[in-house]
DNA sequence: CGCCGAGTTGAACTGAATCAAGAAACGTGG
DNA sequence: CCACGTTTCTTGATTCAGTTCAACTCGGCG
């Protein structure tokens, strides 16, 4: 629960007072592996924060299950991200681990924007840091190769790429299993090249 | 002039007070046809709303010039999409057709962020609009395919496919210009069949 | 033991990039 | 106003990354 209020006041100032109204409002939970945690983005109702797990945002197109976002430790999940008012499909999120999380609901969100300017620019801020965020997205799927973006996410969050299975990270490359597959195998052939005698 | 506080005040209530604050800050200017309006987004101080005319916001990228954005009548420029504190890249903008623009000093906005807390949520509101506004292009240059890209654009914008050339078109679509003049072909050749004796 | 989902591998196919050469349009200066 | 070079657009041939379809492997589990 800490967490949470640390990182949302590392994004703006908030006095103790609003830091207090804040937490009075979280409620923190823990839930198993393949928990479903928010059933349709557009429906839920709370913010979530990962204090500690790894979770999984994703989608239905043309049957096929989308991954379009990996949530670990230390981000937040809920209607902020893809949904504004309540619009947008049908996006759900998953636990892939067991996780601990803390949540507020959106009407109190929506109380402390309200009442509080501090926490109405701690808002702005997390908005502006959203754009950030798909805009190096955007990017990357613009210019790099499927390769160079797994190895991005290899170094950015190694620790989604040994928690997830493949099919999942997959869709969020942008790619298909079948392709990422051979992304892994091709990086760890040319290995053996220097080292290894296994013909 | 009247238009910037309009479309300002569509995105959250502004009172009255509010709104003549805003508006002693703005200048109203009008330039011509590729006059650099931003010489670079990142050193960049004033937010800029485009009353009438047309701008692009290019980049270089492996020494070429990359559109990211077509900002027509009634749209924003300015650092606020693509930076924040003053980071990221060399991005200009440039005026594809003679324009009429309005403009705020960056300092302003912040003092207006600052002392009014209704602008504070707008500015919120216009980031998350620009979130939503990134997710869709996103998701469209994942499962698009360069044809519907076009089209897409050929529907939604009409106004920019007239006025911007080919070559600006096909970067912001995230293709080659020779794609996109295939694309253009395909779309006028088919039409023949049915009507026209060429043969 | 055989089934099942997850991952790997092969072969054929495809959308778009690249390279390269023309054609059209667009100033700019003589 | 025409001749010129320059940029913009079109078209063809080739290449390549990534998809699709399909078969096959492997570890787990009823």
């Amino acid at each position: 629960m800490q967490k949470f209020i640390d990182y949302l006041s590392g994004l703006a100032k908030l006095s103790p007072q609003v830091k207090s109204a804040i937490e009075s409002k979280l409620i923190w939970q823990e839930f198993p592996k393949k928990h479903v945690l928010i059933k349709e983005l557009s429906l839920c109702n709370r913010l979530y924060f990962i204090e500690e797990g790894l979770a999984r945002v994703f989608y239905l197109k043309d049957g096929k299950e989308i991954t379009d976002w990996f949530c670990s430790e230390g981000m937040l999940v809920g209607p902020v991200v893809r949904n504004f008012p309540q619009k947008e499909g049908p996006h759900a999120v998953e636990l892939i681990e067991s996780s601990k999380v803390s949540s507020i609901h959106f009407d109190d969100l929506q109380e402390l924007f309200d009442t509080h300017h501090e926490v109405e620019r701690m808002g702005r801020i997390l908005a502006i840091q959203a754009v950030l965020f798909i805009q190096n997205r955007l990017d990357s799927l613009q210019f790099e190769s499927a390769q160079q973006r797994y190895e991005n996410l290899l170094k950015t969050y190694p620790s989604i790429i040994e928690k997830a299975p493949l099919g999942y990270i997959a869709s969020y490359l942008g790619i298909t299993q079948v392709t990422l597959s051979r992304i892994r195998g091709s990086l760890n052939r040319p290995a053996r090249n220097s080292q290894d005698k296994i013909c």
